[in-house]
DNA sequence: TCTGCCATGTAAGCCGTTACATGATTTT
DNA sequence: AAAATCATGTAACGGCTTACATGGCAGA
């Protein structure tokens, strides 16, 4: 039985929809095609999430059919096989909510993907809070395997050794990424004169079309 | 309620208990020493894990504390606070048998780096299988993600942009990093001549000390 | 003494998956 | 007419986490 509230699901959902109303099928083909690297979304999580959106009121049906095609020349049959679906306000809301918490939900490896593949309709400071918050996460892992490492007296053999090699060069590899990253958006929102005394409300978007590259990994500690 | 069937902890704990004894909190220390860049476990679900395991026979309680010891300088206090595991000859052959399986369990992405941890202990073989399987699940991927972006008509923000790219980039490198190791082992053991007539045993290991880089990512369809 | 790490566990529940079931529509 | 893909769902279960509960032993 899967919900629509706590997961990651929630959130690609209505933020696939702020952008497009879109019918379940096409909606998976979104979110599979834009998130495929990092996770993938199957059927059974996402109609019972869907159904659950709509019984919260955060999503509706859409009412006519002249929506998400620009596709199909044909289509519009009158039968009603497609259920599109679109955010209502409290959606909007919901999602806005959900995209200003600055947490371990958005840095943990399961969900970093998902809001940052929403950035555009996050807060600059917000943005900035998580990007740094993911770092730190990722340089925990590489510090406690790094001193674990070290305190290892036996050697490893070769195949440990070169899954630890890989394992910390992908990981360092995002911290870079990660580093660019955080800098563009600082050079974009400067910190205002004054740390965290007045603050701006929505600024725009950096561009960060700079980077290098990186990659992440999973989790470390009980 | 985490038993100990299916799941990756098993093989983990099995293949950790087969190099030497260990109590459950050393156990995950190691573990997630090892692992620590891909996943890490809990006591919660080790510990349960652990009672499993013993009552399907694979582990004993180890009879004496003359383990695992070569940091304690002191210790001992007859008392038993630590319950020390080692494996038994059942435990021995299920560890082979887990390690024989060259399926989607060995290359998805929760489970390859655990199994490639203890490649050391498994056939020539289904080491290249494994290597090969995970290569081509990780070249689906971009494939999928390659032609879904080539569909799109609408033209995505940076963000989205930036985190495609960098999707795409690190499974790239790991898939380069597949390459060179699956070169490696094919160095090392030659496909021998008439393919797939005469099979050998065991073979030795290649030692893959030469490889690059790359990283894993996640799934794709349902 | 008291903080912190070692050490072992249990209960509840989250967040999904797989497998199944069904039917319409499009393509071959 | 058959095969593929679109489209929508449900039931059961899986594997792990979080939070809780408990206690011994070490060093500040």
């Amino acid at each position: 039985m899967a919900g629509g509230r706590g997961g990651v699901l929630e959130l690609a959902v209505l933020g696939s929809l702020h952008e497009t109303p879109l019918h379940g099928y096409e909606l998976r083909k979104r979110l599979n095609a834009l998130l495929g690297m990092f996770r993938a979304f199957s059927y059974g999580s996402l109609y019972p999430c869907l159904r659950q959106l709509l019984t919260d009121g955060l999503i509706i049906e859409d009412g006519d059919a002249a929506a998400a095609n620009a596709d199909s020349p044909i289509a519009l049959p009158g039968r009603r096989s497609k259920i599109v679906y679109r955010l209502t306000a409290e959606g909007k809301e919901r999602l806005h909510e959900l995209l200003t918490q600055a947490g371990p939900s958005a840095w943990e490896d399961e969900s970093f993907g998902v809001h940052f593949a929403f950035f555009r309709h996050t807060e600059a400071e917000v943005r900035l809070r998580i990007l740094e918050g993911r770092r730190s996460r990722l340089e925990e892992r590489l510090d406690g395997v790094r001193t674990a490492l070290a305190r290892t007296r036996e050697r490893l053999d070769s195949y440990t050794l070169e899954l630890q090699r890989h394992g910390l060069e992908s990981v360092e590899r995002e911290v870079r990424w990660l580093n660019e990253l955080i800098a563009t958006e600082r050079r974009a929102s400067p910190p205002d004169e004054e740390r965290r005394s007045a603050q701006e409300g929505t600024s725009r978007a950096p561009e960060p079309g700079a980077g290098t590259t990186g990659r992440p990994a999973t989790p470390e500690d009980n």
